[in-house]
DNA sequence: AAGTGCCTCAACCGCGGACGA
DNA sequence: GTCGTCCGCGGTTGAGGCACT
C-alpha cells in the first residue's frame, strides 16, 4: 500500500515516506514545532511540500494517533455522527480520540458505507438503525445523538489503549527540549501543534480522559502506540510524574 | 501454483476559507 | 475591496495484501 516515490517538476518528492524522512520531520517538529508548514520542509531538510509533511504528521507521526482495528463503539459513533454531520470527517474525528479524519473516511468508504445500506453486514449498524428509527423530530434527534455521543465516547475512552502523559511544566519542557518553551509546544489539538503554552492547558477533551486512562491502564500497549518512534530510534525520558509506568513525548529526546 | 478481483489505507489533488498586505 | 498566501478539508487514487477461483 505504498506509492512509488517520484519527483515533481519542482524537484519535490512524492510518494511513500521513508524512515529517514520520518525521522527528519519528527526531529524538526520536536525542536521547532510546526507553526509554518510551508517553510518546514525547507528548514527540516526535506524535499517535500508542506502539505505532504503536514499530512504525514497528522495521519501517522503525531503522538496519540491510534492505529489498528476500529472498535464496535467507534463504528457505532461514526455511524451516528455521519447521520448528523454527513461527510464532515474532521468534525467526526474530533469525537474519536486518536483517530484521524483520513482514517475515519477510509473506514467509512471501506466498510461502514456498505454496511449502512446492508445492515446484515454489520450488527452495530442494524442496532443503530433500530434505535434511530423515529428521528423525525429534530429535537429528539439531537437529544439522541448527544446521549449516544456521551455513551459511545465514554465507551471508547474506557476501552482505549492510548495513554497520554500528564502535561509537563514549562520548566521541565525547556530542560528537555530547547526551543519548545518559546511558545512552540506540542499540543494534542486536531492535526497540529498548538501555540498555547503547555502550562495553560488543562481539562480539555484530549487530556482529561487520557489522564484517567493513564492512572487506570498503565500496562496498556504503549509499544504499539510508540512503534513509529521506536523504529526511528527515538527514546523517551521518563515522565516526572511516574518514571516506571509512563511514556513521554512532550520532552522527547531524539538520538542523533 | 497462478491468475484475478476486491479490500485497505497511505498519500495526493484541488478547492475553499481565513487572514494579512 | 482585491489579491496573494497559507492551511485545512474532503474526494480520489495507487498499489500492496489477501481471499477466492
Amino acid at each position: 500500500m505504498v506509492r512509488t516515490p517520484s519527483y515533481d517538476k519542482n524537484g519535490l518528492k512524492k510518494g511513500t515516506w521513508t524512515r529517514e524522512e520520518d525521522k527528519k520531520l519528527m526531529d524538526y517538529i520536536a525542536t521547532h514545532g510546526c507553526s509554518n508548514w510551508r517553510q518546514l520542509p525547507k528548514h527540516a531538510g526535506l524535499s517535500r511540500c508542506g502539505k505532504s509533511c503536514r499530512l504525514r504528521w497528522i495521519n501517522y507521526l503525531r503522538p496519540n494517533v491510534r492505529r489498528g482495528n476500529f472498535t464496535q463503539e467507534e463504528d457505532k459513533l461514526i455511524l451516528e455522527l455521519h447521520q448528523s454531520h454527513g461527510n464532515r470527517w474532521s468534525t467526526i474525528a474530533k469525537h474519536l480520540p486518536g483517530r484521524t479524519d483520513n482514517e475515519i473516511k477510509n473506514r467509512w468508504h471501506s466498510y461502514l458505507k456498505s454496511s449502512s445500506t446492508n445492515p446484515k453486514l454489520h450488527p452495530i449498524v442494524a442496532n443503530n438503525l433500530k434505535t434511530s428509527k423515529h428521528k423525525d423530530d429534530k429535537t429528539n434527534e439531537e437529544v439522541n445523538i448527544n446521549s449516544l455521543l456521551d455513551n459511545a465516547t465514554n465507551d471508547i475512552l474506557e476501552s482505549t489503549p492510548i495513554v497520554t502523559p500528564p502535561l509537563p511544566s514549562p520548566s521541565t519542557i525547556s530542560s528537555l527540549a530547547p526551543g519548545i518553551n518559546s511558545g512552540k509546544s506540542f499540543g494534542l489539538e486536531e492535526g497540529a501543534c498548538s501555540k498555547q503554552p503547555i502550562g495553560e492547558r488543562s481539562g480539555d477533551f484530549w487530556t482529561e480522559p487520557f489522564l484517567h486512562d493513564f492512572e487506570e491502564n498503565v500496562d496498556c500497549s504503549t509499544d504499539d502506540l510508540l512503534m513509529p518512534f521506536h523504529e526511528l530510534g527515538i527514546q523517551y525520558p521518563p515522565s516526572p510524574i511516574d518514571e516506571e509506568k509512563s511514556f513521554w513525548f512532550y520532552g522527547m529526546h531524539i538520538n542523533k
